[in-house]
DNA sequence: ACTTCACATTCGTCAAGGCGTATGTGAAAA
DNA sequence: TTTTCACATACGCCTTGACGAATGTGAAGT
């Protein structure tokens, strides 16, 4: 990723990626923390760390930490017309069948009577509680 | 570029990149002969060509022969989401800086009241007629 | 202080893709 | 039919980035 990239490329250089795209889906709704990507996505856990860290360099997402926990959220693009596309592509997540599946797991695995144990005492998404 | 893939990703994997971005702009008002990108961007013939190719694979333009010269136009995903979306993205090619000045560029050498050496008897894009 | 936990980063490997150069191809001109 | 023109593709080189595996880091917990 240049630097001297203009916000078009660098935004759709994030976008150019399924689990990227994955990722920012179930950010959709709100925070959610890093083990519940790992958890939904069923993937390694530096290779999500490794997207998140692209989107961020992308300023597509900001992240927040909270104790040792780390809080992922969408951060809408500064330039309207790239928050115009931006907003069509979430629009778009929002009706994938694959994306909806993965909402749908997030959910059943966030709210089902006993959380996995690895994700014990993790702070839930926000759009979950 | 894989096959199996979602229109989602293949659009992004097309639009991320600046040449081909810059070759979209180019076609929006109507279709454009090669030779015509070659021109107004100084790249050459080679890579205007892959480029084209790899827009064509990806669904976004579509190419048409007359004789030696090819024209290229776009090609509006099927999609409604991607529709949208790519429409937004044309929204805002066409506010960017670069972008105006590749149409104006092209305006000046196909309007002017002789055409450069090698566009001699080229075509004309359908635009600038 | 030492360990543990939740993430981040690094390293080595590999595939995709961008570029220049050279060559192939299809249509028209000679 | 040979040449020329406009464009496409193949080849080799190099960079970007995706991945698993290993290692680093910062904040609790003990």
């Amino acid at each position: 990723m240049k630097k001297n990239e203009a916000p078009l490329e660098l935004l759709f250089k994030a976008l150019a990626d399924r689990t990227r795209l994955r990722l920012l889906n179930l950010m959709a709704a709100g925070e959610v923390c890093v083990c519940f990507f790992v958890e939904v996505l069923g993937a390694s856990q530096p290779k999500i760390s490794r997207h998140l860290a692209y989107l961020r360099r992308a300023g597509v997402v900001a992240a927040r930490r909270e104790g040792k926990w780390m809080h992922y959220r969408i951060e809408t693009p500064a330039d309207p017309h790239a928050a115009r596309v931006f907003a069509e592509v979430m629009v778009w997540l929002g009706e994938e069948r694959e994306m909806q599946k993965d909402r749908a797991r997030m959910e059943n695995i966030c709210c089902a009577p006993r959380l996995p144990v690895r994700l014990q005492g993790a702070p839930r998404p926000t759009a979950l509680l």
